[in-house]
DNA sequence: ATGAACTCTGTACCAGAGTACGGGGTCAAA
DNA sequence: TTTGACCCCGTACTCTGGTACAGAGTTCAT
Protein backbone atom coordinates (compact mmCIF):
# COMPACT_ATOMS: atom_id res chain seq x y z
CA UNK A 1 0.00 0.00 0.00
CA UNK A 2 0.89 3.16 -0.70
CA UNK A 3 2.14 5.70 2.43
CA UNK A 4 0.06 8.39 0.99
CA UNK A 5 -2.47 10.88 2.34
CA UNK A 6 -5.96 10.19 1.21
CA UNK A 7 -9.13 12.73 1.89
CA UNK A 8 -11.90 13.00 4.34
CA UNK A 9 -14.11 10.46 2.32
CA UNK A 10 -11.75 7.86 1.91
CA UNK A 11 -10.54 7.71 5.33
CA UNK A 12 -14.79 7.73 6.56
CA UNK A 13 -14.82 4.91 4.02
CA UNK A 14 -11.72 2.87 5.61
CA UNK A 15 -12.59 3.30 8.55
CA UNK A 16 -16.34 2.83 8.46
CA UNK A 17 -17.62 5.85 9.94
CA UNK A 18 -19.45 9.08 8.26
CA UNK A 19 -17.33 12.05 6.97
CA UNK A 20 -19.31 13.92 9.83
CA UNK A 21 -17.76 11.91 12.05
CA UNK A 22 -14.20 12.30 11.52
CA UNK A 23 -14.99 16.08 11.34
CA UNK A 24 -16.59 15.86 14.41
CA UNK A 25 -13.40 14.17 16.09
CA UNK A 26 -11.39 16.82 14.49
CA UNK A 27 -13.59 19.69 16.66
CA UNK A 28 -13.69 17.92 19.62
CA UNK A 29 -9.87 17.33 19.59
CA UNK A 30 -9.56 13.67 19.40
CA UNK A 31 -7.42 14.03 16.31
CA UNK A 32 -5.33 16.99 14.89
CA UNK A 33 -5.80 19.56 12.66
CA UNK A 34 -4.98 17.90 9.54
CA UNK A 35 -3.01 19.72 6.75
CA UNK A 36 -4.58 21.14 3.54
CA UNK A 37 -4.77 20.88 0.29
CA UNK A 38 -4.70 25.24 -1.32
CA UNK A 39 -8.28 24.34 -1.70
CA UNK A 40 -9.08 23.70 1.61
CA UNK A 41 -9.61 20.06 1.58
CA UNK A 42 -7.94 17.97 4.46
CA UNK A 43 -5.16 15.63 3.69
CA UNK A 44 -4.95 12.79 6.37
CA UNK A 45 -1.80 10.45 7.26
CA UNK A 46 -1.21 7.22 8.04
CA UNK A 47 -1.00 7.84 11.21
CA UNK A 48 -3.82 10.03 12.04
CA UNK A 49 -5.89 6.91 9.79
CA UNK A 50 -4.69 4.64 12.24
CA UNK A 51 -5.66 6.83 15.01
CA UNK A 52 -9.31 7.44 13.81
CA UNK A 53 -9.53 3.63 13.63
CA UNK A 54 -8.40 3.34 17.07
CA UNK A 55 -11.28 5.97 17.71
CA UNK A 56 -14.07 3.56 16.63
CA UNK A 57 -12.85 0.37 17.88
CA UNK A 58 -12.24 1.90 21.23
CA UNK A 59 -16.16 3.18 21.05
CA UNK A 60 -17.13 -0.20 20.01
CA UNK A 61 -16.04 -1.44 23.40
CA UNK A 62 -18.28 0.78 25.11
CA UNK A 63 -15.34 3.80 26.07
CA UNK A 64 -16.79 7.30 26.04
CA UNK A 65 -15.33 9.96 23.51
CA UNK A 66 -13.49 11.30 26.64
CA UNK A 67 -12.19 8.08 27.70
CA UNK A 68 -10.77 7.99 24.25
CA UNK A 69 -9.57 10.96 24.75
CA UNK A 70 -7.61 9.79 27.77
CA UNK A 71 -6.35 7.42 26.05
CA UNK A 72 -5.13 8.87 23.14
CA UNK A 73 -3.45 11.47 25.42
CA UNK A 74 -1.68 8.91 27.79
CA UNK A 75 1.50 10.33 26.34
CA UNK A 76 1.06 13.18 24.99
CA UNK A 77 1.24 15.97 27.57
CA UNK A 78 5.21 16.54 28.38
CA UNK A 79 4.48 17.83 31.81
CA UNK A 80 3.06 14.12 32.94
CA UNK A 81 6.04 12.17 34.11
CA UNK A 82 6.38 8.73 33.23
CA UNK A 83 5.21 6.99 36.47
CA UNK A 84 2.00 9.34 36.49
CA UNK A 85 1.46 7.74 33.23
CA UNK A 86 2.10 4.34 34.35
CA UNK A 87 -0.39 4.67 36.89
CA UNK A 88 -3.02 5.90 34.76
CA UNK A 89 -1.93 3.06 31.92
CA UNK A 90 -2.72 0.64 34.81
CA UNK A 91 -6.42 1.68 35.95
CA UNK A 92 -7.19 1.40 32.23
CA UNK A 93 -5.92 -1.98 31.80
CA UNK A 94 -8.02 -3.09 35.15
CA UNK A 95 -10.76 -1.67 33.17
CA UNK A 96 -9.73 -3.42 30.18
CA UNK A 97 -9.46 -6.90 32.53
CA UNK A 98 -13.07 -6.34 33.62
CA UNK A 99 -14.61 -5.74 30.65
CA UNK A 100 -12.91 -8.62 29.20
CA UNK A 101 -14.42 -11.12 32.19
CA UNK A 102 -17.46 -9.64 31.25
CA UNK A 103 -17.25 -10.31 27.82
CA UNK A 104 -16.42 -14.25 28.23
CA UNK A 105 -19.21 -14.57 30.73
CA UNK A 106 -22.21 -13.57 28.19
CA UNK A 107 -19.89 -15.49 25.85
CA UNK A 108 -20.11 -18.84 27.64
CA UNK A 109 -24.03 -18.14 28.07
CA UNK A 110 -23.97 -17.98 24.67
CA UNK A 111 -22.41 -20.81 23.91
CA UNK A 112 -24.92 -22.70 26.48
CA UNK A 113 -27.36 -21.29 24.74
CA UNK A 114 -26.78 -22.46 21.45
CA UNK A 115 -25.93 -26.03 22.94
CA UNK A 116 -28.93 -26.01 23.91
CA UNK A 117 -30.26 -25.69 20.89
CA UNK A 118 -28.77 -28.88 19.68
CA UNK A 119 -30.42 -30.85 21.55
CA UNK A 120 -33.93 -29.25 22.27
CA UNK A 121 -36.72 -28.69 19.78
CA UNK A 122 -38.87 -25.54 19.69
CA UNK A 123 -38.79 -22.43 21.86
CA UNK A 124 -36.18 -23.07 24.91
CA UNK A 125 -36.78 -23.02 28.64
CA UNK A 126 -35.29 -20.93 31.24
CA UNK A 127 -32.67 -18.35 29.68
CA UNK A 128 -29.31 -19.58 30.44
CA UNK A 129 -27.80 -15.86 29.69
CA UNK A 130 -29.35 -14.82 32.91
CA UNK A 131 -28.56 -18.03 34.52
CA UNK A 132 -24.42 -17.08 33.99
CA UNK A 133 -24.84 -13.47 35.07
CA UNK A 134 -26.21 -13.81 38.70
CA UNK A 135 -24.60 -10.70 40.82
CA UNK A 136 -21.12 -11.63 40.63
CA UNK A 137 -18.26 -9.18 40.46
CA UNK A 138 -18.29 -5.90 41.57
CA UNK A 139 -16.36 -4.20 38.78
CA UNK A 140 -15.95 -0.61 39.77
CA UNK A 141 -12.06 0.57 39.10
CA UNK A 142 -10.25 3.59 39.49
CA UNK A 143 -11.42 5.25 36.17
CA UNK A 144 -15.27 4.53 36.14
CA UNK A 145 -16.27 4.76 39.86
CA UNK A 146 -18.40 7.97 39.71
CA UNK A 147 -20.76 9.85 41.84
CA UNK B 1 -28.25 -14.01 51.22
CA UNK B 2 -31.75 -13.77 51.39
CA UNK B 3 -34.39 -14.68 48.67
CA UNK B 4 -36.50 -11.95 49.11
CA UNK B 5 -37.58 -8.76 47.38
CA UNK B 6 -35.45 -5.22 46.89
CA UNK B 7 -36.88 -2.15 46.51
CA UNK B 8 -35.93 0.06 43.49
CA UNK B 9 -33.50 1.88 45.36
CA UNK B 10 -31.78 -1.04 46.95
CA UNK B 11 -31.28 -2.40 43.65
CA UNK B 12 -30.13 0.48 42.28
CA UNK B 13 -27.28 0.92 44.46
CA UNK B 14 -26.56 -2.92 44.19
CA UNK B 15 -26.33 -2.70 40.51
CA UNK B 16 -24.56 0.61 40.05
CA UNK B 17 -27.35 2.72 38.76
CA UNK B 18 -29.61 6.04 39.60
CA UNK B 19 -33.05 4.91 40.67
CA UNK B 20 -34.46 6.66 37.26
CA UNK B 21 -32.38 4.52 34.95
CA UNK B 22 -34.28 1.12 36.29
CA UNK B 23 -37.76 2.97 35.85
CA UNK B 24 -36.27 3.67 32.62
CA UNK B 25 -35.58 0.23 31.79
CA UNK B 26 -38.76 -0.67 32.82
CA UNK B 27 -40.56 2.14 30.05
CA UNK B 28 -38.50 0.89 27.78
CA UNK B 29 -39.60 -2.93 28.30
CA UNK B 30 -36.12 -4.33 29.28
CA UNK B 31 -37.19 -5.64 32.65
CA UNK B 32 -40.92 -7.06 32.98
CA UNK B 33 -43.03 -4.44 35.13
CA UNK B 34 -42.56 -5.55 38.83
CA UNK B 35 -45.11 -6.61 41.31
CA UNK B 36 -46.21 -3.56 43.50
CA UNK B 37 -47.06 -3.23 47.28
CA UNK B 38 -49.98 -1.57 48.03
CA UNK B 39 -48.31 1.40 48.31
CA UNK B 40 -47.16 1.19 45.32
CA UNK B 41 -43.78 0.23 45.48
CA UNK B 42 -41.96 -1.49 43.28
CA UNK B 43 -40.67 -4.99 44.58
CA UNK B 44 -37.87 -6.45 42.40
CA UNK B 45 -37.21 -10.33 42.25
CA UNK B 46 -33.58 -11.53 42.75
CA UNK B 47 -34.25 -12.47 39.11
CA UNK B 48 -34.85 -9.19 37.93
CA UNK B 49 -32.04 -8.15 40.11
CA UNK B 50 -29.38 -10.29 37.79
CA UNK B 51 -31.38 -9.21 34.75
CA UNK B 52 -30.75 -5.44 35.62
CA UNK B 53 -27.35 -6.46 36.53
CA UNK B 54 -26.08 -7.96 33.03
CA UNK B 55 -27.98 -4.45 31.60
CA UNK B 56 -25.85 -2.92 33.18
CA UNK B 57 -22.68 -5.04 32.43
CA UNK B 58 -23.78 -5.06 28.45
CA UNK B 59 -23.88 -1.45 28.11
CA UNK B 60 -20.38 -0.83 29.56
CA UNK B 61 -19.45 -3.19 26.81
CA UNK B 62 -20.72 -1.00 24.42
CA UNK B 63 -23.89 -2.65 23.82
CA UNK B 64 -26.84 -0.85 23.10
CA UNK B 65 -30.12 -1.21 25.03
CA UNK B 66 -31.23 -2.39 21.54
CA UNK B 67 -28.95 -4.81 21.23
CA UNK B 68 -28.84 -5.53 25.21
CA UNK B 69 -32.89 -6.15 24.29
CA UNK B 70 -31.90 -8.91 21.95
CA UNK B 71 -29.81 -10.77 23.99
CA UNK B 72 -32.56 -10.71 26.60
CA UNK B 73 -35.16 -12.05 24.17
CA UNK B 74 -33.00 -14.73 22.32
CA UNK B 75 -35.47 -17.27 23.94
CA UNK B 76 -38.66 -15.32 25.26
CA UNK B 77 -40.63 -15.45 22.15
CA UNK B 78 -42.50 -18.95 21.53
CA UNK B 79 -42.84 -18.14 18.32
CA UNK B 80 -39.11 -18.32 17.23
CA UNK B 81 -37.50 -21.90 16.69
CA UNK B 82 -34.55 -22.99 18.14
CA UNK B 83 -32.82 -23.02 14.83
CA UNK B 84 -33.37 -19.45 14.82
CA UNK B 85 -32.57 -18.54 18.08
CA UNK B 86 -28.50 -20.34 17.58
CA UNK B 87 -28.66 -18.26 14.35
CA UNK B 88 -29.10 -15.03 16.15
CA UNK B 89 -26.70 -16.16 19.12
CA UNK B 90 -24.54 -17.23 16.85
CA UNK B 91 -24.38 -13.53 15.38
CA UNK B 92 -23.51 -12.20 18.74
CA UNK B 93 -20.85 -14.67 19.27
CA UNK B 94 -19.27 -13.61 16.10
CA UNK B 95 -19.64 -9.96 17.47
CA UNK B 96 -18.26 -10.95 21.37
CA UNK B 97 -15.30 -12.26 19.88
CA UNK B 98 -14.73 -9.43 17.40
CA UNK B 99 -14.48 -7.36 20.85
CA UNK B 100 -12.44 -9.44 22.66
CA UNK B 101 -10.27 -9.42 19.78
CA UNK B 102 -9.65 -5.21 19.64
CA UNK B 103 -9.69 -5.48 23.84
CA UNK B 104 -6.72 -7.71 23.38
CA UNK B 105 -5.21 -5.49 20.87
CA UNK B 106 -5.84 -2.62 23.08
CA UNK B 107 -4.49 -3.96 26.63
CA UNK B 108 -1.68 -5.14 24.39
CA UNK B 109 -0.80 -1.23 23.66
CA UNK B 110 -1.32 -0.19 27.24
CA UNK B 111 0.89 -2.97 28.34
CA UNK B 112 3.70 -2.23 25.92
CA UNK B 113 3.05 1.63 27.32
CA UNK B 114 3.58 0.62 30.70
CA UNK B 115 6.67 -1.53 30.35
CA UNK B 116 8.32 1.62 28.01
CA UNK B 117 7.83 3.38 31.02
CA UNK B 118 10.25 0.86 33.09
CA UNK B 119 13.28 1.96 31.18
CA UNK B 120 12.84 5.49 30.38
CA UNK B 121 12.73 8.60 32.42
CA UNK B 122 10.40 11.54 31.78
CA UNK B 123 7.80 12.28 28.65
CA UNK B 124 7.52 8.89 26.49
CA UNK B 125 8.84 9.05 22.92
CA UNK B 126 6.13 7.52 20.38
CA UNK B 127 2.77 6.38 21.43
CA UNK B 128 3.00 2.46 21.48
CA UNK B 129 -0.90 2.65 21.68
CA UNK B 130 -1.00 3.93 17.97
CA UNK B 131 1.36 1.63 16.85
CA UNK B 132 -0.06 -1.17 18.08
CA UNK B 133 -3.23 -0.42 15.79
CA UNK B 134 -2.57 0.42 12.92
CA UNK B 135 -5.29 -0.73 10.19
CA UNK B 136 -5.91 -4.21 11.04
CA UNK B 137 -8.74 -6.54 11.36
CA UNK B 138 -11.99 -4.87 9.07
CA UNK B 139 -14.74 -5.91 12.22
CA UNK B 140 -17.96 -5.78 10.97
CA UNK B 141 -20.59 -8.59 11.64
CA UNK B 142 -24.03 -9.40 10.51
CA UNK B 143 -25.65 -7.42 13.37
CA UNK B 144 -23.12 -4.64 13.62
CA UNK B 145 -23.42 -3.92 10.03
CA UNK B 146 -25.27 -0.64 8.74
CA UNK B 147 -25.66 1.32 6.17
C1' DA C 1 -14.76 21.27 -20.72
C1' DT C 2 -18.41 19.34 -18.28
C1' DG C 3 -21.00 16.87 -15.02
C1' DA C 4 -21.06 13.58 -11.31
C1' DA C 5 -19.01 12.96 -7.16
C1' DC C 6 -16.55 14.91 -3.75
C1' DT C 7 -15.27 18.60 -0.24
C1' DC C 8 -15.81 23.02 2.35
C1' DT C 9 -18.18 25.88 6.32
C1' DG C 10 -21.89 26.68 9.11
C1' DT C 11 -26.07 25.86 11.35
C1' DA C 12 -29.78 23.08 12.69
C1' DC C 13 -31.52 19.05 14.03
C1' DC C 14 -31.81 14.14 15.97
C1' DA C 15 -31.81 9.78 18.87
C1' DG C 16 -30.22 7.42 22.80
C1' DA C 17 -29.85 7.20 27.47
C1' DG C 18 -30.63 8.98 31.04
C1' DT C 19 -31.26 13.28 35.08
C1' DA C 20 -33.69 16.56 37.41
C1' DC C 21 -37.53 18.49 39.20
C1' DG C 22 -42.11 19.20 41.65
C1' DG C 23 -45.64 17.78 44.36
C1' DG C 24 -47.03 14.34 46.67
C1' DG C 25 -47.56 9.70 49.49
C1' DT C 26 -44.87 5.88 52.61
C1' DC C 27 -41.81 3.66 56.03
C1' DA C 28 -39.42 2.89 60.14
C1' DA C 29 -36.74 4.12 63.86
C1' DA C 30 -36.25 7.02 67.66
C1' DT D 1 -45.96 10.47 66.28
C1' DT D 2 -42.93 12.66 63.90
C1' DT D 3 -39.21 13.28 60.92
C1' DG D 4 -35.77 11.97 57.59
C1' DA D 5 -35.10 8.87 54.03
C1' DC D 6 -37.43 6.58 50.50
C1' DC D 7 -40.83 5.91 46.81
C1' DC D 8 -44.62 7.37 43.38
C1' DC D 9 -45.77 9.82 38.78
C1' DG D 10 -45.27 13.03 35.16
C1' DT D 11 -42.90 16.27 32.65
C1' DA D 12 -38.96 18.65 31.26
C1' DC D 13 -34.37 19.05 30.60
C1' DT D 14 -29.45 17.47 29.52
C1' DC D 15 -25.44 15.50 27.42
C1' DT D 16 -23.24 12.71 23.98
C1' DG D 17 -22.34 11.61 19.60
C1' DG D 18 -23.36 12.34 15.83
C1' DT D 19 -26.74 13.56 10.97
C1' DA D 20 -28.72 16.50 7.77
C1' DC D 21 -29.01 20.33 5.10
C1' DA D 22 -27.68 24.54 2.28
C1' DG D 23 -24.96 26.94 -0.57
C1' DA D 24 -20.65 27.12 -2.57
C1' DG D 25 -16.07 25.52 -4.43
C1' DT D 26 -13.03 21.35 -6.31
C1' DT D 27 -11.69 17.10 -8.84
C1' DC D 28 -11.20 14.15 -12.36
C1' DA D 29 -12.85 10.78 -15.61
C1' DT D 30 -14.80 10.86 -20.02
Amino acid sequence: MSTATMTIGQVAKRCGLGVEAIRFYEREGLIPDPPRRTSGYREYSQETVARIHFIRRAKELGFSLKEIRELLTLRVDPETTCSDIKVRAQDKLRDIDAKMRSLRQIKRALQRLTAKCEDTIGPTGECPILEALGTSTPLQSASTARR
